[in-house]
DNA sequence: AGGTCAGGGTGATAAATGTCATATTTTTCA
DNA sequence: TGAAAAATATGACATTTATCACCCTGACCT
């Protein structure tokens, strides 16, 4: 396996290669202080897995990630922080980086790195369990709450795909007029003005979006 | 390292058995072929990593997911599986499993194994090149890209937010009628029949909802 | 049998919306 | 500079919406 290994700080580039290289069959092939030596270093050894700092001076290690990728969407990037930050999780992974580590964690550095070189995508502690957060659904709308009925509901969520009085009469068997004497009533319940307001007002609280 | 394997293939789950136990700090402490099973056999052992088909039987892996996460949410729970869905991705992340992998991909499983044993999570190949994409922002509206002008786009903006012609018109010092000519201009083009698709379309059609 | 309540309906009416044809004024630019 | 292309405006008109007052039916209660 070969890496390379792109820190500013000098102590915690030779502790990991020190640690990595421990493994017999770990090699580092070379590192480098900043984003922009990233790119070159990375360009000129293709290596496995390429060992990455997120912050540092010049170039930040996102900016090189995504330089990088756009490469060689290929390339197994692994990001090491000090830090967790939700905006840098979700920034690297739409960028297709392949993981995302603490430092201090230096255990599961080794075991993170051969999972990466497998081609997989490994996330440290901190950030795994900010996943189920990032990804969780917005609250949806919750008629009950607002003194909606079912059918009041079914006619909400009609009125949210832009359905006029007479389409939404047609698909739920009611008359026109009925239709337009539900919306009279759901505005009131919902302090809204018009069908539009409403069709605003659903999607803004609802995930399906 | 315990692990506890549960899939109703016999075969695979005997095969996973050799794969692991051929290393010599891993070592299977049950195995079973149903989500009941994996929940009674997880409360029995604990393992330290728990391999389980996500499609099973009678109760599936992700049924058997959730139960075992709510009562011990550090559950280190790996899936296994033959084919890759997004929906189950999202939904076992969701409920904070600790990775997911193909099958075929043996070279892979233990490294994952090891990896999420130190608390990390990991995804198989094929599920990671997914990832950008689930993650990805919706796709911005490109008011350009319809041929709408900056005004119009205002516009459009506006009807989003539920405002009527009047105070569109206030908002951006037009006449009312202006307001109508624009709107009708607007629904023209994107073919669209009324403001209420219009708010629709473009909070469908924007991110930051 | 009477009361009442929810679900569904009608018709009248006023306001808002959407369409169109037709100006007027600015901008732009060959 | 002069003409085309925009941005803005008006008025007339048809449609759709929203509100309201009232009606009918059937279920349920007592």
């Amino acid at each position: 396996m070969r890496i390379v290994i792109v820190d500013d700080d000098v102590l915690v580039a030779s502790a990991l290669k020190t640690i990595l290289e421990a493994e017999g069959d770990v090699k580092v092939a070379a590192s480098g202080t900043d984003g922009k030596e990233a790119v070159r270093l990375y360009r000129e050894h293709r290596p496995d897995v390429l060992l990455m700092d997120i912050r540092m001076r010049e170039v930040s290690g996102l900016a090189a990630a995504e330089e990088i990728l756009k490469e060689d969407p290929e390339a197994r990037i692994l990001f090491l922080t000090t830090f967790s930050d939700d905006e840098y999780i979700v920034k690297a992974l739409k960028y297709g980086v392949k993981g995302y580590l603490l430092k201090q964690d230096y255990k599961s550095i080794l075991p993170a790195v051969r999972a990466v070189c497998t081609g997989q995508t490994v996330f440290g502690t901190e950030i795994t369990s900010k996943l189920p957060e990032l990804l969780k659904e917005k609250q949806s709308f919750d008629y009950r709450a607002h003194g909606l009925s079912e059918k009041e509901y079914q006619v909400v969520s009609l009125v949210a795909e832009g359905l006029s009085n007479k389409e939404i009469a047609g698909e739920l068997f009611l008359s026109e007029g009925t239709v337009r004497n539900y919306i009279s009533d759901i505005l009131d319940k919902l302090r809204l003005r018009d069908r539009t307001q409403l069709a605003v007002y659903y999607l803004t609280h609802t995930q399906n979006i």
